[in-house]
DNA sequence: CTATGGCACGGATT
DNA sequence: AATCCGTGCCATAG
C-alpha cells in the first residue's frame, strides 16, 4: 500500500520519458486511437469540448462567443496550431505548457468553408446557395452522393448552373471534390499538371481506358491495350501514385510508398499540414500540427476531488487511475511541444524546398535538429518516423523526405535529363553536376536515374523539342 | 571498348 | 548495434 502510494504520487521521470517516447513514435491516427482507449478505460481522464477565443485565448465551453472580448470562438480546435514566424531562431527552449493557437482553422471537417473560402472570387452569388447544397450533401469520401440532374432537380437549378458550380468546386482545393467518384476525381487533378508530359498523357489513357486493369495492376495488359512501353505504363502508374489522390475529399494519399510496394490503397491524412500564407506571400508559413482529438484532454477534476474524498482502502486503487491520468496528459502535451518545436525548425531551415520544390532542400540530419532544440537525437528519430506532412502545394509527403541528403541532387538529374538534347551517359551527367559543384561518382548517378526511374542513356529516346519547358 | 548494373565494403546516420 | 548511403571493382551487354 505504502509502496504503491509512493510510486504513484511522484510521476517518475523515467514512466515520462519512456510514455513520451512510445507517443512520439504514433501518427496522429494511431495516437487518435491510443487516446481513445485510454479515455475508456481510465476513468480519471476527462475529454472537454472547449474552444479557445482567438483574441485573449480564454477557454469558452461550446460554441459561442468569449464573454471578455464577445469574438466568435473559433470553431475547429487542434491541440497545436500555430504559425512560427519565420525569423524564428531555434535556440529558445522549451516555454513550458504554453501553445500558441490561430485562429484559421482549416481542418478537413470543415470542408464546406474552408471550399467555399476558396470560391468566393468566382461564385456568382445565385450560385452561392448552390454550392453550399453540393458541399454539404458529398458523401465521405467527397463524392456526390447525388447524380447532377437530381441535385439540379432538388434544389430547382438549371444543369448549367450545376455543372458550372461543379466544375468550380472540383477545381478548388482539395482538387477532385465532388466528381462522381475516384475516377472522376483523378481525371480532374491531371488536367491541373501540364499536358505535354508523357506520363500524364498516358495516365490520363489509363485513367479513362483501363481504369479496373489499373486498380488490379495488371499494367502489362494495360500497354498492350494502349500500345505504349510498359516502362512508359510504370512511370505514369508511378506518376498517379505520387501526384494524384483518388479520394480527394477523405485524405490525401501517401506518396511515400516506394514505386512498386505502393498499393493504391494506402490513403492517409496527413499529420501537419504547412501552407503559405495567403495574405502574404512573403510572410511566415502557416503550420498545423493537427491534434489526434478535438477537444481539451484533463484530468477529471471531479475525479481529483472524489478520491481525496474516497475511503483508504480504495485511494489506492484510484490513486493509481489519477497517476496514470496525469502521467498521460503530460506525456501527450510533451509530444505537442517536441512536434511542435521539430516543426517551427524544419519550417525555418527548409523554407525554400517546402515552396519552391525538391532541389533546394538543405541537407541535414536528425542529430543537428536535436541539437537545435535540445533534445535527444532518438526523440526527433522518432518525431520523425510514421509522419507525413502536407505541402503548401498539396503534396504529402512523409516527415523523413525532409532530412533525405540525396533529395536535391536527384532532382538536379531529373532536370538534366528533361533537358538534354540527346541522351547523356552517366559519366557525362556527373561531369556536368561537377560544373554545379555537385561532386559525386558516375556510379552514384547511376543509382539515382534508377531511384528516379530514368532509362539508362541507351534506352532513352532523342528528345523532342516539344517536351522541353 | 564503353556504359551499366550487381555485389560488397566502409563510413556515416539513426 | 543496426541500417542506410556513396563508391569502387568487376562482369556483362551492346
Amino acid at each position: 500500500m505504502f509502496q504503491v502510494q509512493d510510486q504513484s504520487l511522484r510521476p517518475l521521470t523515467t514512466a515520462h520519458l519512456a510514455q513520451t517516447m512510445s507517443l512520439l513514435v504514433l501518427s496522429n491516427q494511431e495516437l487518435h486511437d491510443k487516446v481513445i482507449a485510454e479515455l475508456a478505460s481510465n476513468p480519471a481522464l476527462e475529454l472537454i469540448d472547449e474552444r479557445i477565443c482567438p483574441e485573449c485565448r480564454r477557454r469558452i465551453h461550446g460554441p459561442g462567443r468569449c464573454p471578455v472580448c464577445s469574438r466568435t470562438a473559433v470553431q475547429d480546435e487542434p491541440i497545436v496550431f500555430l504559425s512560427p514566424r519565420d525569423s524564428y531562431r531555434p535556440t529558445r527552449r522549451n516555454s513550458s505548457d504554453d501553445f500558441p493557437y490561430s485562429q484559421e482553422p482549416a481542418a478537413p471537417e470543415d470542408r464546406t468553408t474552408f471550399v467555399l473560402r476558396q470560391l468566393a472570387a468566382d461564385l456568382l452569388p445565385e450560385d452561392r446557395e448552390l454550392a453550399v447544397y453540393i458541399l454539404s450533401s458529398l458523401d465521405e469520401d467527397g463524392f456526390l452522393a447525388d447524380p447532377p440532374a437530381f441535385i439540379a432537380q432538388a434544389t430547382r437549378s438549371s444543369m448549367t448552373q450545376v455543372k458550372r458550380v461543379l466544375e468550380l468546386i472540383s477545381n478548388a482545393e482539395p482538387v477532385g471534390l465532388a466528381t462522381e467518384g475516384p475516377r472522376q476525381a483523378l481525371v480532374v487533378q491531371l488536367h491541373t499538371f501540364p499536358q505535354d508530359d508523357p506520363r500524364v498523357q498516358v495516365a490520363c489513357r489509363m485513367i479513362q481506358e483501363q481504369f479496373s486493369e489499373l486498380g488490379r495492376g495488371e499494367y502489362d495488359k494495360i500497354a498492350r491495350a494502349l500500345n505504349v512501353k510498359s516502362r512508359l505504363v510504370h512511370e505514369a502508374t508511378e506518376f498517379i501514385q505520387e501526384n494524384l489522390n483518388p479520394y480527394p475529399g477523405r485524405a490525401y494519399w501517401g506518396s511515400g510508398r516506394e514505386p512498386g510496394t505502393g498499393d493504391p490503397n494506402v490513403y492517409h491524412r496527413p499529420d501537419v499540414v504547412i501552407s503559405s500564407n495567403p495574405i502574404e506571400a512573403e510572410g511566415p508559413l502557416v503550420v498545423e500540427i493537427f491534434s489526434a482529438i478535438s477537444g481539451w484532454l484533463r484530468v477529471n477534476p471531479l475525479f481529483d476531488k472524489a478520491v481525496k474524498e474516497a475511503d483508504e482502502d480504495q485511494s489506492d486503487e484510484l490513486n493509481e487511475h489519477l497517476e496514470k491520468a496525469n502521467l498521460f496528459v503530460k506525456c501527450i502535451q510533451q509530444r505537442n511541444n517536441t512536434m511542435r518545436l521539430l516543426m517551427e525548425m524544419l519550417v525555418t531551415k527548409q523554407r525554400q524546398y517546402i515552396l519552391e520544390g525538391a532541389r533546394h532542400l538543405t541537407p541535414m540530419t536528425r542529430a543537428e535538429i536535436a541539437d537545435h532544440i535540445g533534445v535527444h537525437e532518438s526523440t526527433v528519430s522518432r518525431a520523425v518516423s510514421n509522419k507525413s506532412v502536407a505541402l503548401p502545394d498539396g503534396r504529402i509527403i512523409p516527415l523523413a523526405k525532409f532530412f533525405d541528403r540525396s533529395l536535391s541532387v536527384r532532382d538536379r538529374i531529373k532536370e538534366i535529363v528533361r533537358e538534354e538534347r540527346e541522351p547523356l551517359t552517366d559519366d557525362a551527367i556527373a561531369s556536368q553536376l561537377k560544373r554545379d559543384g555537385i561532386r559525386i561518382a558516375r556510379r552514384t548517378v547511376a543509382k539515382y536515374r534508377s531511384i528516379e526511374g530514368i532509362l539508362p542513356a541507351r534506352l532513352r529516346a532523342k528528345k523532342k523539342l516539344s517536351t522541353a519547358a
